[in-house]
RNA sequence: CGGGGUGUGGCGAAGUUGGCUAUCGCGCCUGGUUUGGGACCAGGAGGCCGGAGGUUCGAGUCCUCUCACCCCGACCA
């Protein structure tokens, strides 16, 4: 992509209202624009990001089995009904009989039930990544809690509990895979199970300043609770807790049967007896990881992508505007981009406008071609996170594989 | 929902004992000079001061109501 002709572009000063670091930094950057409190439109950049992120979600969830579907935003009131969430104040109803999702075990589970008859028809397990609607008291934190936000929430369905709770530890595993390979380091936390169940959940969180949680984690062991579990050593090595604040990006719940009573959601066994359906329920908040991820991965200069959710890999950079330079410029960038993703910041601008810029975008690699480098047939070579640059010729970086 | 704060060209700000044509910086447009870490000169475009009502000869400045946004708290699925 040329950076001249993008829709995202750079800002040296940020809107007053904007105060998160990462509602800061991503909306300068031009990956995001606020639309209202805790609703965000984003740009090429930050859709690039979101979709990056979303494909790692998706593998993961592949892999264990998920299959993925995509059930409406706009949902019937009556379905609500029959769990008794109708009433929970934070769903926006744009008519009488209708609800904006905030979550879809009303939705999927009647939607199991049209497919699961019997014993062999289970385990089953689908997912969706999709916006949910949340009419937030107070959102806040940039993209940290938004009215409006993209989640991947994932349903399974199992006849007995101890399938159940081996399905339970393949997604945690899965979910620190997801964590990990966005470039976060997540803890296991043990809290609540708010609207969704009785039992308790465990959630995924990423120790930062920024976050809205309260931990406590063991020192020793890593495992933590949240702040409201009020708890005094470790239940698991009885170690020393740690006050910490954290941003939960995933969260994971035993819904026992709590639906499928609702929705009489059952199954024959191989006696032919009819039993309830066993329900887990699994999220991750796509968008909340962006946010997390700014939050994390940046110093003064701007954001620090980690490559895998980079909008690009590589920021190549022209300086000066003599018409051989450019046209060079040109050509690498046109063969890198049969490659890999480039970002050719080809504006007419003074260079250190452009390592500004470079610098507040934060992709992981930066080129420069200019008088100076080509003079010796080569290119120059930065990675966001170093302090030094190389000279590459520029045989050997069209060569190079990314 | 309680407390605190902010709304003035695209962005950031100044202007508030009421008073000429609303100011500055950044950005934008034109021309020229520049070109390895946020350049310079000259010329230009763009706002009716969040909204409504009121007081006044006169309101960005005062009063009333209202909306939006930010922060703290409560809440957090």
């Amino acid at each position: 992509m040329k950076l001249s002709q993008s829709l995202s572009q750079t800002s040296k000063t940020v809107a007053h209202d904007a105060d998160s670091v990462n509602a800061k930094l991503l909306t300068q950057a031009g990956f995001v624009k606020k639309e209202a409190a805790g609703v965000y439109s984003y740009l090429p950049f930050g859709r690039k990001v979101l979709a990056k992120i979303k494909q790692i979600v998706r593998e993961e969830m592949n892999a264990v089995g998920g299959e993925e579907i995509l059930m409406p935003a706009l949902t019937p009131l009556e379905n609500w009904k029959k769990t008794g969430r109708d009433k929970v104040d934070i769903a926006f109803h744009p008519t009488e009989k209708t609800v904006l999702g905030w979550s879809h075990e009303e939705i999927v589970t009647p939607l199991a039930k049209t497919r699961v008859k019997s014993y062999r028809d289970l385990p089953l397990c689908v997912y969706q990544i999709q916006t949910k609607f949340r009419n937030e008291p107070r959102a806040k934190s940039g993209l940290m809690r938004g009215r409006e936000f993209l989640m991947k929430d994932m349903y399974s369905f199992h006849a007995t509990k101890e399938d159940f709770e081996q399905y339970y530890e393949r997604v945690k595993a899965a979910y620190f895979k997801v964590f990990e390979r966005v470039g976060l380091k997540s803890f296991l936390v043990k809290a609540g199970g708010g609207e969704f169940t009785e039992n308790i959940s465990h959630e995924f969180q990423v120790l930062t300043e920024a976050g809205e949680d309260r931990l406590k984690i063991c020192e020793k062991c890593g495992l933590g609770w949240n702040a409201e579990m009020e708890i005094a050593k470790c239940e698991k090595c009885g170690g020393e807790l740690i006050e910490k604040k954290g941003a939960e990006v995933g969260n994971i719940f035993d819904l026992g049967t709590k639906y499928s009573d609702a929705f009489k959601l059952n199954f024959a066994d191989e006696k032919g007896a009819q039993r309830k359906v066993l329900m887990g329920c699994y999220g991750i908040g796509v968008s909340r990881l962006v946010a997390t991820i700014a939050e994390t991965c940046h110093d003064e200069k701007g954001l620090i992508w980690p490559e895998s959710v980079s909008p690009f890999q590589i920021h190549l950079i022209v300086l000066g505007d003599d018409k051989k330079v450019l046209t060079e410029a040109e050509k690498v960038y046109e063969e890198l981009s049969t490659k890999t993703e480039v970002l050719f910041d080809n504006r007419d601008l003074p260079a250190g406008v452009k390592f500004a810029d470079a610098d507040l975008i934060g992709i992981p690699l930066r080129l420069v071609v200019s008088p100076k480098t080509l003079a010796t047939d080569s290119v120059e070579i930065k990675k966001r996170s170093a302090e030094t640059s190389e000279l590459v010729s520029l045989k050997n970086l069209l060569a190079k594989t990314f």
